[in-house]
DNA sequence: CTGTTAGCGCTTTCAG
DNA sequence: CTGAAAGCGCTAACAG
């Protein structure tokens, strides 16, 4: 255990000299190659006294690869991100790869910068999920197609392997369930304007009454950013505008917990009153009073597929054609929007 | 913007060729030394069409230095770490470091390999959070002591910087309040058993009753695993225990919401019935119903704190004497403590 | 101010 | 099966 601190690293060569052999049989033994038993002996022992520990960069320099890929999400702090780099975390380690994890802080990072680490090659590959991706980003991301994995929408010509939810779908499903309660009076929380997950959402919502016949509630949509804080500041403008609502859709369940909160304090009971219905099923969800009912999105189904593709592809001896994974959203029922409350154990 | 994709990468070779300099001259280009700006205009425009990006396993071989940091956490699950790492990020980025996050799974990853990165010399340093810091570990933190700074409580002798935290103090400040409010009957639904954490917030809530002169509770502390989902579990062992408690102390917030939870369910009122008071102060303690009384132990600024340690750390020229930082928590009082409940707007 | 040169520590031919 | 040698791409003396 002995380990040189400031001082200077113990080099392959240190150990090839105190093993009696030379650097290149210390680096086939180190990767695994076939030699005597004897001369491995020798030269674990030697690690062993020396406390040798291969330098990163430069067999990354000599080999081309870094044996590291990154996640690129707009917010650590949504769950629902932590939740796919917990499953992406998992694929990469099994396969020998390091994660990390680079936080976009919802796009205000210069695109530039995201794709930095792939164009230094000091990553191999990055899962990327960008809430807003503009020419430039998509300018880059087909420079880096071979070595991205994209989570999220994206124009279909962009030849890059994606891993996509319909998340209209979930919208329907989440006014669906609504409709079938006797709510009539539906309102929606939307998340950041200009962002597609919002729009398509927001789209997704107005769609579902048409598709059902009902009148469309366009004027009932305000605008959030997708955290807590500002579900919580969108219920007072929903009030204002629609004082008689009694069933809300939040684009995502970080909001929902902020429009759970401000109803109560505005006096409405949920579900009685209002019934509200978030986006993610985070874990959150089942915790919160009254719990949640909330739209899965599959995040850490996504996060695994997504891995899969990205690693398929870094290890391929031969060119892959770009893949696009659909995942279905499915409902999960909760306190949050059915009138007669049952209590209900948690998830985890 | 033509980047080479699988093809062969443009070199600092083919940026002196085209700019008609040699590989030394772009090299201080592009580090920033003073040059004619004619030199200058040529190297930029010929990095610009070629598309280059330095290599940063080079460079880094190179200069003995990657501009990498890691922050190594229990779990990233919990919001407390996402939080340090938020202010620690931006530190690093002010510096012009990048920051990656490595869980540490709550001590399941090996301690061997939380370090080695470091050893590896693929991190330059690293800001590292430990539950329980076994002899192995401490081993390593002693010899890779210059490139570290440890958040939390280690032995005294190690020798390492490190930023602290009184949460005995915090926990004498809940009991406090708890008191004042009248309670007597508390109890406490405790961390993973055998952290440093729960232990040194296990003896502060008893060491408060024995401070106070009060009958001290030494049967009423349950454990949990610092998740939600055990805070839920852990009253019906609570109430099976101490059935009369009006007061729980939680020793985080994550189970303070689940104990919330479960509170409901089993037809106890918070704050009528019982009284709840957190630790970590998390935003999502202003969203809760009831919102969550709660003692900060300032995530953020220990974060901060970490990172400039660490950074002064890396960046001197001689040794510097290693560093201890205390901070001071403080009390949040909401809703689950206080018997007239008084909604509040949200921290955020 | 700039070109030349010598490595950083490792892997990988290529011979033997 | 192993040693010798070349070189990954970059930076930092060192001369000029």
């Amino acid at each position: 255990m002995t380990v040189r601190s400031r001082a200077k690293p113990v080099t392959i060569l240190d150990v090839a000299k105190r093993a009696g052999v030379s650097a290149g049989t210390v680096s086939r033994v180190l990767n695994g190659a076939n030699a005597p038993s004897e001369t491995r002996r020798r030269v674990d022992a030697a690690v062993r006294d020396l406390g040798y520990v291969p330098n990163h960069a430069a067999r990354s320099l000599k080999r081309q690869a870094t044996e590291q890929i990154a996640l690129a999400i707009p917010d650590v702090a949504n769950p629902i991100y932590v939740q796919m780099a917990t499953s992406i975390q998992r694929v990469a380690a099994e396969r020998g790869y390091q994660l990390s994890l680079i936080s976009t802080h919802n796009g205000a990072t210069d695109e530039r910068t995201v794709l930095r680490g792939l164009h230094r090659r000091q990553l191999d590959g990055m899962v990327l999920v960008s809430l807003r991706p503009g020419a430039a980003l998509l300018e880059q991301i087909r420079d880096a197609a071979d070595r991205l994995c994209l989570i999220g929408s994206y124009p279909d010509d962009l030849a890059v392997d994606a891993v996509r939810v319909d998340s209209a779908a979930g919208v329907h499903l989440a006014v669906g369930h609504l409709v079938d309660q006797g709510r009539r009076r539906l309102a929606m929380v939307n998340g950041t304007p200009g962002t597609v997950p919002a729009e398509r959402r927001a789209a997704g919502f107005l769609d579902a009454f048409l598709a059902r016949g009902l009148e469309v509630p366009s004027d009932r949509i305000v605008d959030g950013d997708f955290t807590t804080a500002s579900g919580y500041r969108a219920v007072d403008d929903l009030l204002a505008r629609a004082p008689d609502v009694d069933g809300v859709f939040c684009a995502n369940d970080a909001m929902a917990i902020g429009v759970l909160r401000r109803l109560r304090e505005r006096g409405r009971d949920v579900p009685n009153d209002v019934a509200v219905v978030g986006m993610d099923d985070i874990d959150m969800a089942a915790m919160t009073a009254p719990t949640l009912t909330s739209v899965s999105l599959r995040a850490e189904e996504r996060g695994r597929l997504a891995a899969d593709l990205l690693l398929e592809r870094l290890n391929a001896s031969e060119p892959i054609a770009p893949r696009i994974v659909n995942v279905l959203p499915n409902l999960v029922i909760r306190e949050s929007s059915t009138r007669h409350t049952v209590l209900e154990a948690p998830d985890a």
